[in-house]
DNA sequence: ATTTCTATATTTAGTTC
DNA sequence: TGAACTAAATATAGAAA
């Protein structure tokens, strides 16, 4: 980004919505390629858009046809089986989740000493607001998938139905308690959902219970939204 | 990058290109997530590597299967069977080719201009200069994926065989030719190699004539090489 | 190997033409 | 619409812990 830090929610503007698609579609693709020529590896991106009769791909269709041959054939061979099911997917996710927090933490007592040893005046308040912020990381990124539905509904709807949104209902319990609380239970919550059994088209509905109503069906008319799904640990 | 411009080419060293890989990966992965969110479209992104034993995937496995679902049911539609094939493809990158030649040209002309209003005193010389040299940003693109194969190639035979190595055989009558004829030369050897009848894995060593007993059949055994086939215009 | 820390390289939001 | 510019935001190579 340059001149404004943008933040991570759908563009309302139309125009500058759709600069922004191409300038980052090219440069995405650009990466892509960087990527595996660097690495020497394999990688393929597919974007469809209103802006583009075709989807965008790299590499060339033919190869990006064989890449992804071979990514649904990867179920048949044991261990990647295990990846493409969903609910061990949400595991592993669960998992990292577990280890990434643990890991701030022990930042966070790092810090803490550090801070003590330097400032012996500062008492338990410093303390205190410090294990809250810095597990902000973690809430944020689960967060703002959440925000960036309820944002987008309520662009739809011109503010109308809900007071607040989805995303507030969401948000409120969130601030009550411990981020570690607060972040194992919103992955354990995806999971569940994840798991659950559903109709197609019903992903997003199904855990945002009260904004069924409220769900449009995307600019493509074919895609829930893309945001929910997002990894929260890839931020 | 930072602190050294990298070129790009397969990264030799075995720890720096993981390390690499590792960092590359992460960013790609948030700039897919970031298009999605911010235009609300569909985007996907797959990795295949040795470094990660699953494929690396973004949204999450159920929605990347469902994209390439219909990215795949797309044939089927009319226009998008015309991009899906390949042979089209390439025409469509032909044509996209000579667009942006012309384009660079007539900012050629321009900047040619600007330069004999402001300094009347510059001959003949320099407007050769330039019209070469600003048609090279088209041919580096072109050339660098062909540079790609030959340096990997070279690595893995410890310089032996080729002295030079595919790439300079392509690279050199290159040289020769104005930047126009090369660049269109180059999309056309592809094209004509993309619609010969082949076998399966053959793609590369149809395009490069004496270098087949060179080719290692990659970090995946199944997946030439990504540089080939990389979008010469995205760059 | 992983994490952290910069200094630079690269990307891109907003603006202008 | 699109290309060009520019300043700010990001990404990341390389070093060091």
């Amino acid at each position: 980004m340059a001149r404004k830090k943008v933040q991570l929610q759908w563009i309302m503007n139309d125009t500058a919505r759709r600069t922004t698609y191409k300038k980052r579609m090219k440069g995405l693709m650009k990466k892509v390629k960087e990527l595996s020529i660097l690495c020497g590896i394999e990688a393929c991106a597919i974007v469809h858009s209103p802006y583009d009769p075709q989807p965008e791909v790299w590499p060339p269709p033919m190869e990006t046809v064989r890449m992804i041959r071979e990514f649904k054939c990867r179920p048949e061979n044991d261990q990647s089986k295990k990846r493409l099911n969903q609910e061990n997917y949400m595991r592993q996710r669960v998992a990292k989740a577990k280890d990434q927090l643990e890991k701030q933490q022990k930042k966070n007592r790092r810090i803490e000493m550090e801070n003590l040893m330097y400032q012996c005046q500062a008492g338990e308040k410093g303390l205190q607001d410090m294990s809250i912020k810095d597990s902000s990381d973690l809430m944020w990124s689960i967060d703002d998938q959440l925000k960036a539905v309820g944002q987008k509904m309520e662009y739809f709807h011109h503010q109308a139905p809900q007071p607040g949104g989805a995303a507030a209902q969401a948000a409120v319990p969130v601030a009550q308690k411990t981020p570690l609380e607060v972040a194992l239970e919103s992955l354990e919550n995806q999971m569940l959902m994840d798991v659950a059994p559903r109709g197609p088209d019903s992903l997003v509905t199904v855990g945002y219970p009260g904004s069924q109503d409220m769900m449009h069906p995307g600019p493509h008319g074919h895609y829930e939204d893309p945001s929910f799904w997002g990894p929260p640990f890839f931020t």
